[in-house]
DNA sequence: ATAATAAAAGATAAAAAACTCTTTTATTAT
DNA sequence: ATAATAAAAGAGTTTTTTATCTTTTATTAT
């Protein structure tokens, strides 16, 4: 039998936030860091948050150079970025578009029974993503009351 | 490179509630319905579906009967079964306890940096699917104005 | 009793997601 | 120039999810 374990997002994704909030906290004054140090700092498996990171760069949500002293880094308009646009590059706009009980098209037209009760839902997870970027989470988190990893 | 598609459910969890408001809209009038008739109603495919009403089955959220005029049905009391009901039964209960981000616990002594923000919206989510039931769908839908597919 | 029906169960198969290991490329410092 | 560093890229493997096919069991009607 099946024993489905399904969050909000995708593993990949949940590393990614975790990442980018990481390297957001180091970026302050001019660190670069490493992918180790990354995987290390966010409990994700090493090789698999380099895809992630190659992924992030690649779609200019951050920073990174190779060689001694490289790493990964962002600047001031890095930080401007929004949970949305890391959820967005990796899980793609998934939850902005489909269909909650998957039907090809979600339409007011051809609601699904679930539609507009889910509505609002996504409408205020939408909204909330969108307004957090890095930039204030970096504020907030200084206060060190928040954690990245617990095991 | 990767092309996720993540959703609010697991394929399984929207075949689920899918199928038991299609069974619930049938079943008014005593009537059994098919797995055939299931899974055309809502363009899951057939062998897949019966493994998902079984499961339904075995967990008590819907009646099934065997042989000729067999098939899966409701009583006023499976009627009275939420979508939380049923999303509990397939993907478990982790969108009631997971961290958003991963973390091995969720909780307010050691709050990933998202914890707050999602608390609220967790909180609608889970109010919402606890407060429809198939009852409820019932009267909603006799209008005609839902789809369970579209094509 | 027998045949027909339909769900239940079992066993694979295919696809996607998650994870690992190896090689290459760019950069820096010696 | 050379060696060391670290990200990028390539090429897998493993696990989970989704889907299909086959056999069995229970029920009904003849
Ligand atoms: S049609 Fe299902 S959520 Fe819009
Ligand atoms: S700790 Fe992450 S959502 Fe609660």
């Amino acid at each position: 039998m099946f024993q489905q374990i399904k969050t909000m997002f995708s593993k990949s994704c949940e590393y990614a936030i975790k990442a980018m909030i990481f390297v957001a906290q180091k970026s302050k004054e001019e660190q670069r860091v490493g992918i180790k140090e990354i995987a290390k700092g966010t409990d994700a498996p090493e090789h698999f948050m380099a895809k992630i990171m190659q992924d992030l760069s690649r779609r200019k949500l951050i920073h990174s150079a190779k060689g001694p002293n490289g790493g990964f880094y962002m600047d001031a308009s890095d930080l401007k970025n929004s949970i949305a646009d890391i959820v967005k590059a990796i899980d793609g706009d998934t939850i902005y578009k489909d269909c909650v009980l998957g039907l090809k098209e979600c339409s007011e037209k051809n609601p699904c029974p679930v539609h507009f009760e889910f509505k609002e839902i996504k409408k205020n997870l939408i909204k909330m993503i969108e307004n957090n970027t890095l930039a204030a989470f970096n504020e907030k988190l200084d206060s060190g009351k928040f954690f990245l990893r617990n095991k």
